[in-house]
DNA sequence: ATGGCCTCCTTTGGAGGA
């Protein structure tokens, strides 16, 4: 099963992109952050013709989620439950594989804006609920992949300017700590499974030519359960679509297992 | 250099992103 994950930065203006990169990758299932529209404008029909069902979770503007996949999802669940959210963060369902049910968890991660902001307190309070979540969804469905844009980098490794952006956004203690917390639950950065090019990044800002210089942050994961661990065969950062016109800033990252 | 870019909004500049 091929499952990637890609912050679009609006749904409405890269859906063109979003087709072209299926028809060129086929994988199972897609998993789409940042949608920025409602779900009246969801583009069921052109999905439905490139031959994918949609799941989706959006809100006018801002944030929304959605999963595309060959086969329907079922069991699906929209944020995390019993945590009150106005935010659409999250969305996650079951596929059926060959070696039995997979979990699919999508999700678009608190941005957190600046480390003494009140984005910054939610994003803690929304990191804690979701490893709560997720701590009963690994005892109900074992094999499991939680996947999207987690607005953190893991290490060093991940940015490309680890001393200046020291204890910065995206870069504190406070979030990598939480993201071990997640890694504690039993997954495992499936694209650190594989030998990778240093510098290897999935998000590059718009300004100051970034892409081309690489100056870039990983931040787009695909967690692996331990179940699921001994299968994976590949996980990739697929740089090619951030070289279209009119990008996103992110690029799709795809694990196979 | 308190920036540069992109997307959205019953827009026309500010918020949010990262």
């Amino acid at each position: 099963m091929k499952v990637a994950t890609w912050n679009v930065n609006s749904l409405s203006v890269r859906l063109p992109q979003v087709l072209d990169w299926l028809a060129a990758n086929p994988v199972d299932a897609l998993c789409l952050q940042e949608l920025k529209l409602s779900d009246d404008k969801f583009p069921v029909a052109a999905l439905q013709e490139a031959g994918y069902h949609s799941a989706f979770f959006g809100q006018k503007t801002y944030n929304g989620v959605a999963i595309l996949s060959r086969s329907p999802l079922s069991e699906t669940v929209r944020n995390i439950p019993g945590f009150e959210d106005e935010q659409a963060r999250i969305i996650a369902g079951t596929l059926q594989g060959e070696d039995g049910p997979v979990r699919i968890v999508n999700g678009y991660f608190v941005n957190g804006q600046a480390p003494d902001s009140d984005k910054f307190v939610y994003k803690m309070r929304w990191l804690q609920a979701l490893r709560d979540w997720l701590h009963s969804q690994l005892e109900a469905h074992p094999r499991l992949v939680l996947l999207g844009d987690f607005n953190i980098t893991a290490d060093d490794r991940d940015t490309w300017d680890p001393e200046g952006l020291r204890e910065t956004i995206h870069h504190t203690t406070a979030e990598r700590d939480e993201l071990k917390a997640l890694l504690a639950l039993g997954l495992h950065d499936a694209f650190r499974l594989f030998e990778q090019a240093e510098k290897s990044y999935s998000w590059w800002d718009y300004r100051e030519f970034a892409f081309r210089r690489n100056r870039g942050l990983r931040i787009d994961y695909a967690l692996v359960s331990e179940a699921l661990k001994p299968q994976v065969s590949a996980c990739v950062i697929d740089r090619a679509p951030r070289k279209n016109e009119r990008p996103s800033d992110h690029t799709p990252v795809v694990v196979t297992f």
